[in-house]
DNA sequence: GCCGTTTTCGGCCCGACTGTTTTCAGTCG
């Protein structure tokens, strides 16, 4: 019999979420579709294959999988699908599925459309508005019919233009214009710096944002209120009212303002900060010792008194939390800490260790970029142009990675304030091996490996192989996604993790805010499986050497510390602990 | 469907808003 290969965390996921949405259809009760959705979250944040664990007989060790979801994923495993999921699939239309995409529109209502008119799609719902058959079931009014009617108008606008209507935006543009709003409503109301912020994802430097959340505690809210309408940064103003707005700015991106009396902003900022399950697993715990915990407050049940902070940090330290970075609040373990992590920050970053010149696709001189980072505050750079089979008409052949070196050493002897080190991005090959001969390569300071190519390639094979390479000390941008257009390679990352910390090769964080990867559950995995991680840059010019913060973020996001991070170290000591102290 | 300092059954996080209703269910974040 063939085999098929075994499902990814993601994929397993995935079909989780499809029964669960699939069971709320069918009228489940709302526990059971939450366990699903609780489980599917869980696997996706797993760093092991739970394919694997579902084999070991272990995978009940997760939060939230139980022997009923076990025996689900043997089933899923062994014939390649769930009988009930089968079963569901020919119950409950796709389209339906579709609609409860439609703001307003949630499980229930769809379930009733589905029942009592046989909508079972958007085309159907949109005749029965306009045949008016839909106001005519109890709960439903003209008002709904419009807003439904406007909503799948918006829904098939945003598919002519090629998305579904509810895309997230990448960080740096997500900070880029929620920084900006939180400045200039403090200065255009004097509010207490310390008292208006951005929470969110955005405040948990998470990679993509779905819209903005800007917290504030201030005497006249009114004020705050009347500033953002006025703001230039946003477009259009939804809603407004005395404890806050919510607004769009030009480019789409959502925003949503609040507003509390200043001795209350620690609670509004800890719960929009969120992330959700964060809150939620922060409530179950304190409803356990008869506490409430909501935006406005601590509610005590015992005594009635509702327990409101000015900072955040006495709301954690009220329910017996630790408190932790906002980076941490993913519900990965940080509630269990009994001490907060100190996380790397900005400024223990000594080098940066991947980055391209004009040799290769850079747009600045080997001079330009190291003192670029040496103004940045840096002690040492790496120069890493692509090697000899990138292409693109930028690739660097070895006699002009010669020349390279040289250029490097001459840079490096005038440079003052600077190391500069030779290197190289060297292809990783179909067969595993690399572009330039073993003698030139250990020539190099600095080698980082990437696939660049062939990305169906046995990659996990191929990486193995980089890893053994003598001369390689760390893999670039490890699975090669590029965050809302390109998946990952199917590369195993456990085995890459494995085979890292077998040969003392570091794995890459790269910061392109795109790239992001490793991703920061898989960063944290290597960490404890004792690899090293570079936090790079990889620019391509001057100003993207800024990059390293999106890093950073992941870093933070993957719980490592500065002893976690080898270009956090001097030179002298990270040369030294390079695969075979060379 | 999960789970246990309320422990193998009976619960399971919180509040605002909306539109539909005359007190609330559904949706959303």
């Amino acid at each position: 019999m063939a085999s098929r290969p075994d499902p990814t965390n993601g994929e397993i996921a995935e079909v989780l979420v499809e029964l669960g949405d699939r069971y709320e259809l069918d009228g489940a009760n709302v526990h059971r579709v939450l366990a699903y959705r609780r489980a599917a979250d869980t696997i996706r944040d797993t760093p092991r294959s739970v394919a694997a664990m579902v084999r070991a007989g272990t995978v009940t060790d997760l939060d939230g999988v139980g022997t009923t979801l076990e025996e689900k994923l043997v089933a899923l495993l062994d014939t390649g699908g769930i009988p009930v999921l089968e079963k569901l699939r020919a119950k409950i239309p796709e389209g339906l599925l579709r609609i409860t995409k439609l703001p307003g529109l949630g499980p229930k209502k769809a379930r009733r459309l589905h029942a009592e008119l046989g909508i079972d799609g958007p085309d159907a719902l949109r005749r029965a508005i306009e045949e008016r058959r839909v106001r005519a079931l109890s709960g439903f009014g003209a008002r709904t019919e419009e807003r439904l009617l406007e909503a799948l108008d918006r829904a098939d606008a945003a598919a002519a233009d090629g998305h579904d209507g509810a895309e997230r935006v990448l960080l740096p543009r997500a900070r880029e214009i929620g920084d900006a709003l939180v400045a200039e409503l403090r200065d255009a109301t004097g509010i207490d710096p310390d008292r208006i912020a951005l929470a969110g994802s955005a405040r948990r430097w998470a990679e993509t944002v779905h819209d903005l959340d800007v917290v504030a505690g201030a005497d006249d809210p009114a004020a705050v209120v009347a500033a953002f309408a006025a703001s230039d940064l946003i477009a259009r103003v939804d809603r407004s009212g005395e404890h806050g707005a919510s607004g769009v700015t030009h480019s789409g991106l959502g925003v949503d303002l609040r507003v509390v009396p200043p001795d209350r902003f620690g609670n509004l900022l800890q719960h929009f900060t969120g992330s959700r399950a964060h809150n939620v697993a922060i409530r179950e715990a304190a409803v356990k010792r008869g506490l409430r915990v909501s935006e406005h407050g601590i509610l005590d049940e015992a005594t009635g008194v509702t327990h409101r902070f000015a900072d955040e940090a006495d709301v954690y330290a009220h329910l017996g939390l630790t408190w932790v970075d906002p980076e941490l609040r993913e519900h990965r373990g940080e509630l269990e800490l009994e001490e907060a992590p100190r996380l790397i920050e900005p400024g223990d970053l000594r080098g940066d260790l991947h980055m391209h010149t004009v040799a290769s696709d850079g747009r600045a001189t080997v001079e330009q970029m190291a003192t670029a980072a040496r103004d940045r505050g840096l002690e040492y750079v790496a120069i890493t142009d692509h090697s000899a089979s990138h292409g693109f008409g930028d690739a660097v052949s070895a006699e002009q990675l010669r020349t390279l070196i040289a250029e490097v050493r001459d840079v490096d002897a005038r440079l003052d304030g600077i190391t500069v080190l030779a290197g190289s991005e060297v292809n990783i090959g179909t067969d595993g091996g690399l572009d330039y001969d073993d003698d030139l390569l250990a020539e190099l300071d600095w080698v980082v490996a990437s696939v660049h190519t062939a990305f169906d390639r046995d990659p996990t094979a191929r990486i193995v192989a980089a890893c053994e390479h003598p001369s390689v000390d760390v893999v670039g941008h490890p699975t090669g996604r590029l965050i809302g257009s390109r998946a990952p390679y199917a590369v195993d990352v456990e085995a890459v993790i494995a085979a890292a910390a077998r040969t003392g090769t570091f794995l890459e964080i790269n910061g392109s805010p795109r790239r992001r990867d490793l991703h920061e559950v898989h960063a944290r995995a290597a960490r404890d499986a004792g690899v090293l991680l570079c936090i790079d840059s990889d620019a391509h010019r001057p100003d993207t050497l800024a990059n390293t913060r999106w890093g950073i973020a992941t870093a933070r996001r993957a719980w490592l510390g500065p002893d976690d991070v080898a270009n956090a170290r001097p030179w002298d000591e990270l040369r030294r602990l390079r695969k075979g102290g060379r």
